[in-house]
DNA sequence: GACGGCCGTGAAGCGCCCGACCATCGCCGA
DNA sequence: TCGGCGATGGTCGGGCGCTTCACGGCCGTC
């Protein structure tokens, strides 16, 4: 089986590849009746045109590029991810466009990753993850004047556009939400300080709390493992005054948060209340339901694709937009607090 | 910034554009010393081919497909695909070989891109992931000759080499793990019937309670969806001879199906015993935790990408292999059955 | 009859690979 | 001594499929 060309479209047709290629492009400069036949010959032969040539000739790539800087265990835990990608996927496969997906070890080899892409003319702009402070990527993208749409930020992004996520406002509906149940020892399990996002959300915690009259907040950090965040949760319950409500950064940490929690006889929410930022199914399947801050992530995958469409049609410049602001999902591990 | 190209190389290296390709590429012609000058100009320009470039001349796109046919609920919800990526990536590479990500509706769509993946010339090879009977994305892919393998089967992949699960020898451990915890009445959620692993084990299920002379088991069928499981445990738990202990077809099913017994006031595991097929972090994070059948998922994500590049490489007729068996990973939600 | 608009053709070239060809040199046999 | 020959190391140029610029007939119009 072999791949048709315009050049046999040409000879079918009667007319030069010339004309082909200004029939099947929708370019001035053949006559209607010779386009109907053109493009009639053309689907009849089951033409599709060569990704490889139009590339070589200048065009696009007609793929965008994902990378992602996670170790294979968390990518199959977290949900984010995928969902990220199937919004994505929504917009790009409307314009038959290809995603190009890579999984890489650190920041060095994303870095090499963009290079490379760019270098062999693979993708026509990237979607970033994770803007930590100082974020290196930010001016390798510049440089390469190669496309990027950030997700994260929206400070420190530089030129990039970016689409971030309403932190501050998700944190401060959290605690105000706590306060009016009567909580005010609220502690934070936190992620990787160097993101961006991260350091948004604890900054937004003290502040509300100062606001607030209440006491100063904990936070403690715990990585994705189930190690280290229920390490994180078992230290905080075991301080003489331990917190009456946690927020977790993750559903993942959360939910091994309120296993802790139960295991340490506490009851929830009665003594504890527990909040995850993320929401997901793992929410819902733990009992009582967690509590969470909701995100449409696909539809956040969607705008970024659209964002990245026009940085690569229009050039640089364009706005960061915020995303669809959180929403607070009260359910079972959230309640007054109950003194005993 | 301007990509250099092997002309610019030449023009440093003062040689000719062939010498450059046949000093890059490791082909007899040049002398070593100006094989030597050359790679020096190359890493110092950064050079790196175009992939378009490549592609066109006949060569390799570079790059793999993968369709997901899925709905974007339930990619971020299962660990499975993720966990697959992240094994063929490890392959992929090791050999710069880029991954293409595509979402698909059905069946047709995805057989739809296939034909344009392979018309555009946009990949080398694809993996195809749930095999059904009779399934037509073989044929095509046979007729397209474009290098795939099937994860599943080992019946019903045509000429394809595929990488199959051992579901009927899992499915039987199960069985005799629980019969030696003295259960008789077993069920069975399932999955798909279409799908080859999923009546593979229906099968083996009855014909292991067969040989053991055990009652015919149950086996109903539940999607992945939050209420189809849950319905179908509620189900198989409001009958009048309910089953002592029930197999689920996914980790996330079984989770839903805890739910509803520990909700239906059933003590797991003195009056019902879970099983799930697929272990993953979720059922750890449950209470009791679920026994489960576990698989090496990257891993055969990177037995896949190497079978994929056999088939690219020397062409079909490549062997179909066993994946590494399930093993059983007894945990809190299987015990002795206790009558009351 | 010059001119402009319309259709269409020819050819170049994107970056890379590779088959065909060529220059040089050392070696051998007449 | 010298022509011929093979090996070595390199150049030339075509072509992969597609786009696009420059041009050239053809017709109708002023």
């Amino acid at each position: 089986m072999k791949r048709p060309t315009i050049a046999d479209i040409a000879g079918r047709a009667g007319v030069s590849r010339s004309a082909v290629s200004f029939a099947l492009n929708d370019q001035p400069g053949v006559s209607e009746e010779t386009r109907q036949r053109v493009l009639a010959v053309a689907s009849e032969l089951g033409w599709r045109p060569h990704s490889a040539a139009r590339a070589l000739r200048g065009g696009r790539a007609g793929a965008i590029g994902l990378a992602l800087q996670r170790p294979a265990r968390l990518l199959g835990a977290e949900p984010f991810t995928m969902e990220l990608i199937s919004g994505l996927e929504s917009e790009l496969s409307a314009r038959s466009c290809g995603l190009n997906l890579q999984v890489v070890e650190d920041t060095e080899a994303e870095i090499a990753t963009y290079r490379r892409w760019w270098a062999e003319h693979r993708v026509d702009g990237v979607i970033v993850l994770n803007l930590r402070d100082d974020d290196p990527r930010v001016g390798v993208l510049e440089d390469l004047h190669l496309p990027a749409v950030v997700i994260g930020g929206p400070a420190g992004t530089g030129t990039l556009p970016s689409i971030w996520s309403q932190d501050a406002a998700g944190m401060t509906d959290v605690v105000e939400y706590l306060a009016a149940l009567g909580h005010r020892r609220l502690a934070h399990v936190s992620g990787d300080p160097n993101m961006r996002h991260i350091v948004d959300r604890a900054d937004a915690l003290r502040e509300v709390c100062r606001l607030r009259g209440l006491p100063e907040p904990t936070t403690v950090r715990a990585d994705y493992s189930d190690e280290d965040s229920a390490q994180a949760t078992r230290r905080l319950l075991a301080s003489p005054d331990r917190p009456t409500a946690i927020i977790y950064h993750t559903d993942l940490t959360a939910v091994t948060g309120l296993e802790v929690a139960l295991e340490m006889g506490l009851s929830v929410p009665d003594e504890l209340s527990l909040v995850a930022f993320n929401d997901s199914r793992l929410c819902r399947l733990v009992n009582p339901k967690l509590t969470a801050l909701a995100h449409d992530i696909p539809g956040r995958g969607a705008q970024a694709a659209r964002m990245l469409f026009a940085a690569i049609e229009s050039g640089p410049g364009a706005d960061s937009q915020p995303a669809e602001p959180y929403r607070l999902l009260p359910r079972g591990s959230t309640g007054v607090y109950r003194t005993r």
